[in-house]
DNA sequence: AAAAATTAATCAAACGATTGATTAATTAGT
DNA sequence: ACTAATTAATCAATCGTTTGATTAATTTTT
């Protein structure tokens, strides 16, 4: 009969603790299958807390996304108004975005799943509206070398840049497929630092053939 | 064999309208928010008729993988098997991939899921199996390429070929940020023939000058 | 003492699954 | 050819569990 409340364990809070315990569940068995008893039991906060601070189990799941989504675009902008070379600007918006989403493993695939089953729309439209912006900035590097006659003038510039999410986002996504590829044992050397090299390596390069008029 | 009776209302027999039913609830909503009560409402079929045909709800899940994942490989076999170009059998590779997933875009996104979250195991990996054994044969046509010396020998076939898939997938997993990239309203227009096309397109152009030596 | 945080206990609703009974078509026995 | 037995197919009703959410009481913090 343990009641009243309890002292903040290793300095965490609940309300940090229940969001950090949804979003390592629900990244690995989506949001339907993780029920509010399982982040309870997963981090010791009570049921109720859940109520309390998010006022439902979707209001604690909307709260993980605004956390987390409109993260990146700062380092963007910062990149856009620099002197560099397109290129430049675009290669490290590549090696920017693997970074982000390479440290966010189980966030990414939140976002993927929810973007994938459209339950919710209210969180999927505020995921897309962010990562549009995102997209409207890395488009205009790609404008910006043709401009200056760095990239070829007639390359499909939304879908090469779809192509660029959709690898990486599937690389986190669907880590199954690459661990029998690569024939590795277990997940974490997919989210590991070689292949996280590799992937950058791949991308950049499979872009400058594309891309660059000159890939010298 | 077959014997009893068998009632079909309007021709169509309960054990495929279940599937069928439970294919494009599961597409749009993902597995665990789709209830067999919401399957059997779907399609008019009683709810005992999962069990009757399928053992459970996870049986019918079963079932509806199976029925689907290993049919693309024949075809890739008679590329294989063909006297074509390494060049010609990897864009025709692409053609035929992109064809079949947007043929079967419910089926698609089912597979998507299954593999991002890792519940119910025997389904990945039975997906997984399936995917690897038409990579083997996909990646036998980079290194015929680059034996001939028709493709660049330095690059990562693994990755490249990695990226195909995710590029096809993704465009159908997450058609919101396609909408959003390519400013359309319905979801119906980014499944289309246009975009299905313009993605066939991108996709071998950027292989193109990716692997090819002489990119003509 | 007042406010904020936490607790155990409880709720109606929905869940997957199973039951026993019923139907209609086919097969076997005569 | 007719009947009895067997079969697959279907149904409504119900089982025990689990779900998300809320309550009122209690404890800690300010």
């Amino acid at each position: 009969m343990i009641s009243g409340r309890k002292k903040n364990i290793e300095g965490v809070d609940s309300r940090e603790r229940l969001l950090r315990t949804a979003e390592q569940l629900i990244a690995e068995h989506g949001y339907d299958a993780v029920s509010t008893r399982m982040i309870h039991k997963g981090c010791g906060v009570n049921i109720a807390m859940i109520s309390y601070y998010f006022g439902s189990k979707e209001g604690l799941f909307r709260a993980l996304i605004e956390e987390k989504v409109p993260r990146i675009r700062e380092k963007l902008e910062i990149l856009r108004d620099s002197d560099q070379t397109p290129w430049e600007k675009l290669s490290k918006t590549i090696d920017l975005y693997v970074d982000r989403l390479f440290e966010n493993i189980k966030f990414t695939k939140v976002m993927g799943q929810e973007l994938s089953i459209n339950a919710r729309p209210e969180n999927s439209d505020f995921i897309v509206k962010h990562i549009h912006l995102n997209m409207v900035i890395i488009l205009s590097f790609f404008k910006e070398g043709i401009e200056k006659g760095d990239f070829k003038p007639n390359i499909d510039v939304e879908m090469t840049l779809s192509s660029i999410f959709a690898i990486i986002f599937q690389w986190i996504n669907m880590s199954a497929i690459g661990m029998k590829l690569f024939k590795l044992e277990d997940k974490e050397t997919v989210y590991g630092l070689d292949y996280r090299d590799r992937l950058k390596v791949h991308l950049i390069e499979m872009m400058r053939s594309h891309l660059l008029v000159n890939p010298s």
